[in-house]
DNA sequence: ACCAACCTAATGTACATTCAGTAGGTTGGT
DNA sequence: ACCAACCTACTGAATGTACATTAGGTTGGT
């Protein structure tokens, strides 16, 4: 169970169970634009329609907030996981996720790296999501490899290190300016990947 | 002239300017590791061996502190560009400003993840420089064409967005994690990357 | 009657910025 | 060589503001 579902009441009340949800909905976009330091509790109390102290009987603190938001990009993630799915089906899955939930998204996004310092609270918790993204990555190549459809001579570690490197950054661009063709850029390098990964390289 | 040049006095004084630098300098790594809103002015002027006060003398503002920082990363950006090495070779001078600048690096990355937002103070900034940026990798993909060394397939300003999403993705992987190869990494990328541009492709 | 779901009004802290002052250096006139 | 006027380079102590958090209530559903 989640340290964030600590909370002093069982969720038996819908009322309270749907202003919860609406809290967390309206922290996610504020933190995707503004990060944890500049985000105020007073700015989501009055947009979810509360008074600071108010929000605070739902959540008891500010920090816990932040790690119920991020439980619930957790959750997110890992329903929105489909394992029988290849590396190339599973990395253009991404840019959906991008436009069906781009607060979610945005928020980690801003979130990581306002936690790239060790002493950070939460750069632990990135820092291994990080690498276990890295490993699932490395894995599917990996397995299509053993399955023979996938070149051998791709080091699996360094190249799944690239692919992520390439989804954050495309990430952090979409970001800043909107108005970039995401799509096509996804599909432009997962097409690249594609025919690295798929054909013996004679060139050279 | 930079707005952060409007300091009260003439930079004859040898010891202002020796302490303003060495201000920049302790600046830039807070900045990277803290960013911009959790950076204290009273941090930074402890480690300068300096009061909050005396700190204000040099730069009247955070916000001129700030500005200043970005100038000299700007200066150190122009003062390395060369426009005769090709694309492949400027790429792989990005791997050695990592390690030479690190502070200076981390601190731009952090930094624009923080003025994501458009009303951020600094967003324009950084959506400015993020569009230069993509413009002139495009353009030596174009050269490249023109003269008939690269593949006429491959859509320059659509692959410089990716070539700039891998750089500033792994930029971001390696902040969070400094064990990461990412000489390695960065070497794998540029060679696959040598190898789209330069063959006709033949496969898929 | 009880408890979740709020509220208003403190309380305390962490900052950036301002203020008034001190010490030492530089400069130009004599 | 001397000195008055004016700098730069600071300091410690306010000042003001923006928050997170707490305390102590009220209300309405069950």
């Amino acid at each position: 169970m989640p340290v964030s579902d600590q909370r002093p009441y069982a969720a038996l009340h819908a009322k309270g169970e749907d202003r919860r949800q609406r809290i967390l909905a309206v922290a996610a976009r504020h933190l995707a634009r503004h990060g944890w330091r500049t985000t105020t509790l007073g700015q989501i109390a009055r947009e979810t329609g509360l008074s600071t102290a108010g929000l605070l009987h739902h959540f008891q603190s500010k920090a816990q907030l932040l790690h119920a938001v991020l439980d619930a990009r957790d959750a997110y993630d890992t329903a929105r996981w489909d394992p029988s799915r290849n590396l190339i089906e599973q990395l253009e899955s991404v840019a959906e996720r991008f436009r069906e939930a781009p607060d979610l998204v945005g928020m980690f996004a801003v979130l990581r790296m306002e936690n790239i310092d060790p002493e950070a609270p939460l750069h632990d918790r990135f820092l291994a999501r990080y690498r276990v993204a890295v490993e699932l990555v490395a894995e599917l190549i990996r397995r299509g490899q053993d399955e023979g459809i996938y070149h051998p001579d791709v080091n699996p570690a360094l190249k799944a290190m690239e692919i992520i490197a390439f989804f954050n950054g495309i990430e952090t661009s979409w970001l800043l300016d909107p108005t970039i063709p995401l799509d096509e850029a996804i599909r432009e390098y997962t097409a690249s990947l594609a025919r690295q990964l798929s054909l013996p390289r004679d060139m050279s």
